[in-house]
DNA sequence: ACCTGAACACCGTTCAAGT
DNA sequence: ACCTGAACACCGTTCAAGT
């Protein structure tokens, strides 16, 4: 009964950190949380489903992480590591913030679930830091007051996330037949604009509707200051 | 044992609906999810627990719906039914599209999880339909072609929906918590904007920020059509 | 037909107990 | 300190069985 009897029957550790276990860490949880996002979706990354994957207990993640949204924000967070912010000098405002936008939406149908995570979550981490960052110098190099900049950020990563949400689902495609169907029955009495529209209000590839969005983001903000271009002194 | 014994010793239906057991329907299973979707957020309209509620169990409510999704859509719709689409008439387009918009925005936000679920669930019921049209009807008196209008529509209602949730999550100020701390704490040298920025990043009332938001959007609508305003004839 | 109980395969979180 | 097993209080969905 003595403690560390050295005949005890375990496979003694084993040399190097070989099989046996590597030390849990709150950065191989998160790896392996956004690997089950990637693999199986928002509901396949499970507090549970991250231990065992770790070879351990969904109690023993506590010890690293607050709970199962902490867990989410940090896996928001190293997701959008893959934003890319260095954009090719010597471009236009334009050019600088339409790419910006454009790789955060990418990041995020790229990743099943993702973006329906980053709709639930705070996003306050370095990497969302980064990418504000990077949209607010985008946009007052093209003249836009701070003020309208902060506004315009906010509004800007809204869309993308919201229209990254609706196209990357559980998948885009099956969520795409029920919504057809209704539109395909409507009823040209009761909704005679809505009907006449049923192709329009699907048409797009995805692609090319966010570009046009983020053109008409961009044309709006331009065109809705909230204070004068010039003349910025008091009134 | 033969059936129908008119001695059977239940309490006989008692006169009247008095209190016995209502039957179950589909109207009723959607009203007291909505009830529950009041009173306790997203997470508390669960299927065990409207059943609870009905007091019978989960699996008899699959006689009427088909799961939880399609319970999700049913309260959804409902719950659209207090969007407020009959605009006093001889109002302008502009005036009568953003009041849409705020009886839609405000309908979200009185209801926690009515947004939330209003994201992640197709709304093609009777009364989305509705309120689509009603946008359709404001944006082409405004001039706008068909298939502007059309993704303008997807835009505008994408966008509510979206602040929707974001102020009015589990609950809006204990949201606010985390991100405020996070900008505060933000180091100027790694990010000078978003520094600068900070107090611009968290300000406006919401309601502000909504009318700013939807004046933008509309500005930006009618800055970028995807068909030039005349010549509409030709390919 | 309509409803039910019980079972199945999961959840997040807490906590006393072990090393 | 760090980790664990077991428990608690939940989930959605299925299905054989009852009336």
């Amino acid at each position: 009964m003595s403690a560390r009897n050295p005949f005890a029957g375990r496979p003694v550790k084993s040399r190097r950190s070989g099989k046996v276990k590597d030390p849990l860490s709150r950065d191989r949880i998160v790896d392996e949380a956004l690997g089950l996002l990637v693999r199986n979706g928002l509901d396949g990354m499970s507090l549970r489903a991250v231990a065992a994957a770790l070879e351990t207990g969904a109690a023993s993640l506590y010890a690293y992480v607050d709970g199962l949204d902490s867990l989410r924000a940090l896996v928001l967070d190293r997701a959008l590591e893959r934003v890319s912010t260095t954009v090719t000098r010597r471009r236009g405002w334009r050019a600088r913030l339409t790419s910006v936008l454009e790789s955060y939406i990418r990041v995020l149908m790229a990743t099943p679930g993702l973006a329906q995570l980053a709709l639930g979550t705070l996003a306050a981490g370095p990497n969302s830091l980064r990418v504000i960052e990077a949209l607010l110098d985008a946009l007052e190099d093209g003249g836009l007051d701070p003020a309208t900049a902060a506004w315009a950020v906010d509004l800007l990563l809204l869309y993308a996330t919201a229209i990254g949400a609706e196209h990357s689902g559980p998948d885009a495609a099956e969520r795409m037949g029920p919504i057809t169907r209704a539109l395909s029955l409507v009823s040209r009495e009761d909704f005679p604009r809505v009907y006449a529209a049923r192709r329009e209000l699907l048409s797009g590839k995805g692609e090319e509707r966010f570009e046009w969005a983020v053109e008409t983001l961009i044309a709006g903000v331009l065109h809705n200051r909230r204070r004068p271009k010039r003349a910025a002194s008091g009134r």
